[in-house]
DNA sequence: CCGGATCCTCTATGATACTG
DNA sequence: CAGTATCATAGAGGATCCGG
């Protein structure tokens, strides 16, 4: 007989916890809310992308957010960077399949930004009235 | 016959792009990656909670960041206040019907950290092994 | 085209002390 | 208990220049 605690628990093994400041996931979703994460996940959402069409898509985004940015996912294992050696130099950025696992994740929370603005707006502005 | 744009997309109306700088959907996108508003959102996911115990759920986050934090998510019609006058004063916070409809999105992102963070963690390695 | 290296500026955040 | 007010600081982030 074999009932381990994980076999009542078919799904999430917790053994990490992000409410917890000392736990690395804490780190890890901090790392997820970064001002360009979302973004840029999200846009490599609808496929590779340049370097430049990347910086095009995030617009606002600087070359240095938007590098160290990818190197930071790239590190985490989110993001696969493509040299092509030709002159110039091009380089892609695609999704890794774990980043795949992520993006659904993010790009649901940017839609969620544009389908409600205009519910959070009302709520501003009532906010402010009474003030 | 009524063939409007809209007739032909029937959900997500499109009117704001929070990959636009300009867009409001874009700061408000910017404000749910807060570093506190992930956490303080998913607290509330189980019902509502003090101010004292949501300051223990949301381990090390500061006095000042958690109230600022939650006067914006009031701000924005994400999280109700109620005030219980007694003595001491007690203080509440729910997520508003609007708050619940982004929490599971906010907890996914959270729960994907969780269930991740070994996969990431041996993705840091080999990246920083080939250095 | 891609992005490394610098310099510089703000602002987000924390620590601390005080109050109804 | 649930904040507000103040002060101080790290570091996030932008601008610019340079190089492969």
């Amino acid at each position: 007989m074999v009932t381990s605690s994980a076999a009542r628990r078919p799904e999430t093994p917790r053994q990490y916890d992000a409410y917890d400041p000392s736990c690395p996931s804490r780190g890890l979703f901090d790392r997820l809310s970064d001002k360009w994460v979302g973004l840029v996940v999200s846009a490599l959402g609808d496929g590779p992308l340049r370097y430049t069409d990347l910086a095009r898509a995030v617009a606002g985004v600087s070359q240095k957010m938007l590098t160290q940015t990818l190197r930071t996912l790239e590190r985490d294992g989110l993001v696969s960077r493509r040299v092509t050696p030709s002159v110039p130099v091009r380089v892609d950025y695609e999704l890794t399949p774990l980043g795949w696992t992520l993006m659904p994740l993010l790009y649901a929370v940017k839609e969620w930004a544009e389908v409600h603005m205009a519910e959070v707006e009302s709520a501003r502005a009532a906010y402010d009235a009474d003030r």
